[in-house]
DNA sequence: TAAAACCGACTGACGCGTCGGTTGGTTATT
DNA sequence: AATAACCAACCGACGCGTCAGTCGGTTTTA
């Protein structure tokens, strides 16, 4: 079913808002950003943006799980090329430092922002951090399960899996440092293993760019 | 020198308006919480408050600098009852996380409103941050240089560390789990100290190598 | 020409900080 | 000892800027 070009337009502008939006969001922080601003970043005007949204809340919730889908997409198709739960965490380790490091904006909504716009979202983030942490979660019971290491706390772990990462992609949000975010994956990755007992070699094969 | 008592007065009414605003500012959060009902919460007046505090603003600043200033006490206190790095290090992690059991609101002010508070704030809550995760740096580097572990990037450790901690109390101060929260104890310990090689058995008892 | 999309002036609520005024204890004066 | 002068501490009404959201009207599209 072809959609018509009404709503081809229409979904159009709607991306425009979310763009916009986004970019306002990342620099004002959520509460200082005014529904104006982001109407007038969107190049539309205040009652277009209530017209394709009930309100700011509304987009900023849109804007978060737009973001987090594609994080997860992202993290979901690089761990696919790989078979070894190793090989897998190291894709899915480098596949988030490599986004967050390319969109930096969209960094800030994610980590920081969000925590600031207030009571309401912190449900729906404590929801991200909670699915983040249950994947990792999830692929460390695999790797359990075939005997690559040993059997531990696998929630606490893919909670401090992500906390870990979380507190490094944070600090370069607010400090800038390290640039560039990737560096830390050097660091990053034998501390990680280490902590579950797995043991890889601490140089892994080349860090393509 | 005795202090006459309307100083004393002074005194202890500056400390309610801090304990009112800890109160109001953990259940509010920042951004929704008024002058006005802080002065109410502490049985004063909105003029009261501003006899005392130059604004909102700066009543934050001061409660997360008591707050950052009390608890890297309790930190120092813990560790300096142990000589051997790997019972420090045991010492501070039990010790942070009973604080934080023990005072949800101090949690939630130092771990989730200050992050929300506005981009005024992220400067000071990343200097907090930096401080604590170097103090674990710091520590990390002495176990270095008494051979209890081997040389790694301790700067990233310790903000990974760090990183983990924050991340395990975040989720229980938005979840409340698990209760108590030191219950993550046992399960964080062994995470830590195997990321940085330290093989301490799971049931502490001395070993040196 | 009907409906969808869009516009921007306007409104109402809200909250920070201000300011004129009060109070109760302390110090100076006689 | 009485009283006047003083002042830190405290009070709460209000001014004023700021926005989220609304609404009546206009343009665009089918």
């Amino acid at each position: 079913m072809a959609m018509i070009p009404q709503q081809v337009r229409a979904r159009a502008r709607q991306k425009r808002i979310l763009d916009a939006a986004l970019r306002v969001f990342s620099r004002r922080g959520y509460r200082d950003s005014s529904v104006d601003e982001i109407a007038g970043e969107s190049r539309t005007s205040k009652g277009g943006v209530y017209f394709h949204f009930p309100g700011k809340e509304a987009i900023f919730l849109h804007l978060l799980d737009r973001t987090s889908t594609r994080l997860l997409a992202k993290i979901d198709s690089a761990m696919a090329t790989h078979d070894d739960p190793i090989a897998k965490a190291d894709a899915a380790l480098l596949a988030v430092l490599r986004t967050f490091a390319k969109h930096r904006a969209l960094a800030r909504l994610f980590m920081v922002e969000a925590l600031g716009a207030g009571r309401e979202f912190h449900s729906r983030l404590a929801e991200i951090h909670t699915e983040v942490a249950a994947i990792i979660q999830h692929h460390l019971d695999d790797a359990v399960a075939q005997g690559i290491i040993e059997p531990l706390n696998t929630e606490i772990a893919g909670r401090a899996w992500f906390g870990a990462l979380n507190e490094v992609i944070t600090n370069w949000v607010l400090s800038g440092s390290p640039e560039p975010l990737e560096d830390t994956y050097a660091a990053l990755r034998p501390l990680l293993m280490r902590s579950v007992g797995a043991d890889g070699p601490t140089t892994r094969k080349a860090v393509k760019r």
